[in-house]
DNA sequence: GTATCATTGCGTCGATTAGACACAAACTTA
DNA sequence: TAAGTTTGTGTCTAATCGACGCAATGATAC
């Protein structure tokens, strides 16, 4: 089969009209945080995002998108939606950015429609490396509720990968991915109710948290902060993965 | 903004590299089936599929695909996975289609690759009207059980697709859009077994089913049957909604 | 050195829910 | 009219959930 190759942006071949944004998540000072670039002469914020080239799946795309970002490999990846409506990249402010740069190798290429697949990742705050690509001068985190207006319908795709992410929390474990190897019970909590927009009563999660089996208790404790030491947890790798392909709750 | 045209495809005008195909439930018998079509020169089956049109959103030419496969307008229809793999649409049988049938009019068009995204509908089965499009010569229902190899990635998608309606199944309500305006309980339960491919006790489903405060018990009886007449139910609507968007299960 | 105080570990209690099962009523067929 | 299924409804016990109590811990204040 011939693949269709297009017209180059920086020597790549990406595939027409196909794009993908990443919502990263992380977390931090118990904030959950979004990981976002800042267009360089329009000084706009948007999700990190990139093309298809013609040898890659759409997740190595974002894969590879991911680590020029992060730094990472290894990335906690989902996809949870495609964007396509026709009017979403209306005025795009990509083009823009590249009129005022002067550089516009390939202007042509940027005016076409893309249909955007969304992806979710979730990241150790601590690892990550924030780096700008090449039409952007920023990449930084963002606390959640400090996101104002980014460009297109990024918006609109950071709400609905919060959605899913609630949701997933409601049958599948997660924390592995986002705190570090090693963390305590209440930091734990924490995450939950960050992402949750809620207080959780501690004892109860403790009980919870516990009987899904996904935790090894260490005989460590965290010693250092003001009060009484908690102890020291990792997950349980095995049971961990099982529990992401089962879920947790039966249901039927 | 310009929307990058291409090659025309019986005077329509398609997004390259983007494409469709659609998983449709259907239930009858006590059997899960799903709507396959089938090419008219390989007589290789297949999930129905199309194209992008300029104006449309994903979604929206979905809906237009089945609107012509089913008659039906206002399908249940939901995004699951978008299938990317740079090498699912080689050897693309559609192209052999074209090339034997001499009705070529844009064939270097499908030999680009495709990335697909994949939705799965449910339908009320005795609603549906299966209609071929116009490079096959047979749309017809199949049970999930009697499904065996389908073009391309078709088989994975469609797993994908029952793999998520199982999952699905656990935090929203489900029914709806599968069984007639009034059914029994045993029907509703039925359909629950189906797709689960597991018993269930006949008592405790009720007794959960009911819990839900989505279904309204009428007055009237379903005769004809060869024992005792069981209730007819409705779906009350606007609970289901609510518990479409809220889910069945608070998980925390 | 000792009291203070927020935090943690572990446990209890009642109410609710889930899973297994019993029994009578209904309706067709033999 | 009896037999055989299937349905409607109810019960029992064990497990789980949500709210809360209390003693232990460990840095800080005095």
């Amino acid at each position: 089969m011939t693949v269709t190759q297009n017209t180059s942006f920086f020597d790549q071949h990406f595939l027409n009209h196909i794009s993908l944004d990443c919502v990263v998540f992380g977390f931090h000072d118990n904030q959950l945080k979004v990981l976002l670039i800042r267009r360089k002469f329009t000084k706009e914020w948007a999700l990190p995002g990139g093309f298809v080239r013609g040898d890659e799946s759409i997740e190595i795309a974002a894969t590879r998108v991911l680590q020029e970002r992060t730094g990472l490999d290894n990335i906690f990846l989902k996809q949870f939606k495609v964007f396509s409506e026709p009017e979403r990249s209306k005025r795009n402010p990509i083009v823009q950015d590249l009129v005022e740069s002067g550089a516009r190798p390939d202007l042509e290429w940027f005016k076409q429609r893309f249909i955007s697949v969304g992806f979710y990742a979730l990241v150790d705050f601590s690892k990550v490396e924030p780096t700008p690509d090449s039409i952007s001068d920023l990449c930084d985190w963002k606390n959640l509720g400090e996101v104002d207006s980014l460009i297109l319908d990024h918006n609109q795709i950071l709400n609905k990968a919060l959605e899913t992410l609630r949701l997933q929390l409601n049958y599948q474990p997660l924390g592995y991915n986002l705190l570090s190897d090693r963390f305590t019970m209440p930091e734990l909590q924490r995450l939950y109710e960050t992402i949750l927009a809620k207080e959780l009563d501690r004892r109860n999660f403790q009980r919870k948290m516990l009987s899904y089996g996904i935790l090894n208790k260490l005989k460590e404790r965290k010693t250092g902060g003001a009060h009484k030491a908690p102890y020291l947890y990792e997950f349980n790798l095995e049971n961990y993965q099982k529990a992401l392909q089962n879920g947790l709750y039966g249901g039927w």
